[in-house]
DNA sequence: TATGAATGAGTGTTCATTCAT
DNA sequence: CATGAATGAACACTCATTCAT
């Protein structure tokens, strides 16, 4: 019989608190709490606050990474990798809709509280523009995707990834079908339509 | 001559302190040491920590909501509105680079920590998204736009400002060109081209 | 009317408290249930434990010195001075009996716990050394003390002062006298006496 | 083939660390780090952090008690002896540099940190004045020492010695020639020199 | 207006100790 | 014998807040 160990929800309860309040407004009494764990386990397991952010948060990055990369390996042009990317990244928000905000709390584009290692951060999280980029310059070598600087491009997506996220995940406006929209969105930006090719 | 009263000088550096560092780890003392006040006037005119939060993130606001109403008031279609709400709002950012982070911490697209009262706040973001949302009214009705739906397209735009703006104040990544990138990427995806009616 | 202000009240519970318990078995709680203050104005007032600690010891030794140097002043050779130099110290010591041994923790001579700056109080406590190496000096000048090496003579005086000091203090021996008799075994071991010179 | 058993190291590393430490501020994870132990095996074989200082102070005690009657025997006045006694002492001090401090911190002049039962300590440590006292006793007797109050002589000398090492192991001071000076100062002190006699 | 003394709840962290393995 | 998971009391310190001046 499969049991989650201590260490295992420690990590969980962590990757909940720190998501709904942030690294600083959470507590280690409060993730002790959640993960129904004494405070000393957590202090045992990851030294201090600041590792236990960073551990939950990449975690969490890890197989947010692992789920993009098989996503997009069975597509053929770039523009369809994209697409496979934006859903697969929207699906794994919605699976983990409880414990993904820590991603957004622990990310370059959000703002670092201080006590967090900035950089250790910055470095996992060029991953995620990492395989967009290659995504678009894919795209723009097949000729699926328009002939557009693609470090900005990918920076561009990913935003538009994040916005989506945000208002399905925080604003109090309804967010029905933004992910739909904004993958939409997204596709007429970058597509090297036919259309105008044919005109 | 004018001089900045001690009132003003605090809430100018309650936008720095709290947008550099966020509700919970920006201190009342921090704010009162930038504003070389004494951190008991800091209570005398604005009562509590969370007021002055929201004094000034709504001072930033309304500020912000006068430029883009006056932006986008010269325009003729629906489109060039929002063109001139994107430049209009890069550009604020632009100016305000040290006291604009606070937009980002107190917004309904944030996470809101513990102590600030969200409704408030969304109430007073909201107007952001209508403004938008009327030029993407006014431009489906008067052609320059697609036939999109209004509100998520008003919230994909946005999104897509905050993605720039995050992606030049906080992320590490260069971010040369990414206003003009994504206006060009949002025009891109509203556009009715004639290029798609002509054929 | 004259009242002790929290401060000072702060600064002498602290000599007591970590005279009695040493700078790491003392709490900062501890010292301010002694001043009968809030704990939360000992770091208002003294920053940290540690600074606390060397305040408080700075504190003592500042008026030992003080003593020690008016009571040296009046003499007129070495081995006078050297007399009233440790009648002065075991009078001081016998004054402050409470508040003293801070003296004790807090020098070149004890050991100093984490958490302190050793080469401070080195450095503070150097001044008693030589004050003393000055009469020894000047004694072997004056012919009233043998042709001993200075510094090293020095060290013993103080050395035999302060076993006399922790004797009295700490020691469960019955002290009575060790004060009057240490003094005697100096004067004895120091004194360039007329005996010796006569045969 | 002789092998340190992992008992012996435990009590060799808490000397070390309560040496350097002190009590309080040693820990029992720091000491089974340096005996390179689980913590728990320190449990296991010493109970209680107070029992593993007494045993690790008394064991240290033991071997010096030992050493300072067998280096006395020997002589034939008492103020042999108490040159004898000097020397091992300050001999032992040397050759357990690192371990030695421990009984600096364990002696009834020291202060004894809460936690730390003085009266067992008290106990253990009257020996090694007795046996100053008795060479003190014999010395008068046998006229090789002035004629001097016993006990109290006793502390003055024990307070010389400990002033010496204190100097040698802990002060700043250049400690070169300490141990002879001291030596010297007290024979000067208490012998019964033929000079005086003479005249 | 303006100051800072004073408070005490709450924080992250350390650590001796217990105990199941 | 030996380990380290697990606990929770105690610690130094921070900080919003109140209030007398």
């Amino acid at each position: 019989m499969y049991t989650v160990t201590k260490k295992e929800s420690i990590l969980r309860a962590a990757q909940e608190a720190f998501g709904e309040l942030g690294f600083t407004a959470a507590t280690v009494k409060d993730v002790a709490g959640r993960a129904d764990v004494s405070f000393g386990l957590v202090s045992h397991y990851f030294g201090s606050k600041q590792e236990l952010f960073i551990a939950a948060g990449f975690d969490m990055a890890d197989r947010l990474i692992a789920v993009l990369q098989d996503a997009t390996s069975g597509d053929e042009t770039g523009l369809e990798k994209i697409t496979s990317y934006m859903t697969a990244y929207f699906a794994f928000t919605e699976e983990h809709r409880k414990r993904f905000p820590i991603l957004l709390r622990c990310s370059p584009f959000s703002h670092m509280e201080p006590g967090v290692d900035g950089a250790k951060v910055a470095e996992k999280f060029s991953t995620f523009i990492e395989v967009l980029k290659q995504c678009v310059s894919q795209g723009i070598a097949d000729g699926s995707i328009r002939d557009l600087p693609e470090k900005t491009t990918a920076l561009i997506i990913y935003g538009n990834i994040i916005g989506g996220v945000r208002t399905s995940l925080l604003a109090p406006y309804e967010s029905n079908g933004i992910f739909q929209e904004t993958i939409k969105h997204v596709m007429r930006s970058l597509s090297n339509s036919h259309d105008q090719e044919g005109c």
